[in-house]
DNA sequence: GACAAGCAGATTGTCGACAATCTAACAAGA
DNA sequence: TCTTGTTAGATTGTCGACAATCTGCTTGTC
């Protein structure tokens, strides 16, 4: 018999395309920190009653991303320099911990995950494609962490992750600027790649911080910025 | 003006008790993993409508505890042995990050309140309320998560500590013994009380390995529980 | 007896309407 | 003028009913 791996079904509830929907408007921008999300309005638009939506957003506050507060109303979370200085630094100390646990775990299907992935990101990078390349940079990042074999761990890094994509994708709206230059994960694949697991480590450590410094330089901006709506 | 802390009101929507409420049974084991969750029956236990109760349980499966299957049902989450030892692997982790932020920023306040939660763990055990010793031990030991300033760690151990408290009431409620002796934690205090901060870590490494052998002996056994429900 | 089709019951998902609460504008009084 | 009480409008929270889906049983056929 051949072995055949089905992809998962669709889940085919309102909430679920919801929940979809709304995560990548706040992801990708479109829906601005701090900003009120009325119940009403987007339903009306959605084409949905009330009681899905409510329950999409009630799955959002938990993944961190929305804040509510009783009879006030739900919004999109604020960004501080803060929030994205502690994100960055709880994400530095999980990368080296995944590393550690996906290191003998490696297989030849981890390097093609690893090359794919890569060239994903390459790719989206070529078209000049920011919101794809945010995510598809992320997702190489990921690989560590699905390869950890720790479900806690994995589900923590994509909670992470929510923020780190909306951060990513604010600081990009807010330059405006072209992408970075294509091979900026070269050395990181390669070190995955390699047999030096310090190094490995070492080298996503300082990655990290490349990205944070220029993050940050945003973050400062936004400290200042008075919460409207 | 007298300076004066007003706490904050509480969150008077039925949603938020019903929050409360399921969680600490699933918390306290009085819900069994794998057991599903009948809407109509729980909304008309609680004399309450559906509606709260479904936004109720969006927010447990996005926290983790509760699993959610379309047009299935909603669960409690299955314990592995995996799952135990996934969290504890990522606890240790955390708590040494924890220790080094929460370092610098001991004060007055921080010893007083170590002290204030040691006293409860005390009490608790002495009243044998394994319930409560439960909680307050993690409450102890989230001091240090509430201390390191970092809002993004502090959420990740919050959530951590939900499936931690579950482990630890389903091991207690299997062997149903005694609970553990009046003064496991002295050391950890006086460490956390101390100068040497790569002592502390090293002793929560290993304090947390303790509990963590005999948590697993119950998982062992769990692992060919079939799910039953 | 084995198996597929179809039916009945129970349960989850969704809807539209009503109740509770908040906000902001306005009026009244010190 | 400032403060306080009131009220109207908008928005969120909750409810009861209906629709969609699943599960297990029954029935009919071979």
């Amino acid at each position: 018999m051949a072995k055949l791996d089905f992809s998962p079904i669709p889940d085919t509830t309102r909430r679920a395309e919801i929940v979809a929907l709304l995560r990548r408007a706040i992801l990708t921008g479109q829906l601005e920190p701090g900003q009120k999300l009325n119940e009403l309005r987007i339903s009306e638009q959605m084409r949905v009653s009330r009681a899905p939506l409510r329950e999409a957003m009630r799955e959002l506050v938990q993944e961190g991303i929305l804040t509510s507060i009783p009879y006030a109303g739900t919004f999109v979370i604020d960004v501080t320099a803060k929030d994205i200085i502690d994100a960055y630094s709880l994400n530095k100390v999980l990368d080296e911990f995944a590393i550690e646990l996906a290191w003998p775990q490696r297989d030849r299907r981890f390097f093609d995950e690893l090359d794919r992935r890569h060239e994903a990101v390459k790719q989206a990078t070529r078209a000049i494609d920011t919101t794809r390349q945010i995510e598809t940079a992320l997702q190489l990042h990921g690989l560590i962490y699905e390869w950890a074999d720790n479900s806690v761990l994995l589900e923590t890094w994509q909670r992470l992750t929510s923020r780190l994509q909306m951060y990513f994708a604010l600081h990009q709206r807010a330059r405006n600027e072209p992408v970075p230059a294509e091979n900026v994960h070269e050395t990181y694949v390669a070190l995955m790649k390699g047999s030096e697991m310090r190094a490995a480590q070492r080298h996503a450590r300082e990655h990290i911080d490349l990205d944070f410094e220029e993050l940050l330089g945003y973050a400062r901006g936004l400290e200042k910025r008075a919460t409207k709506n």
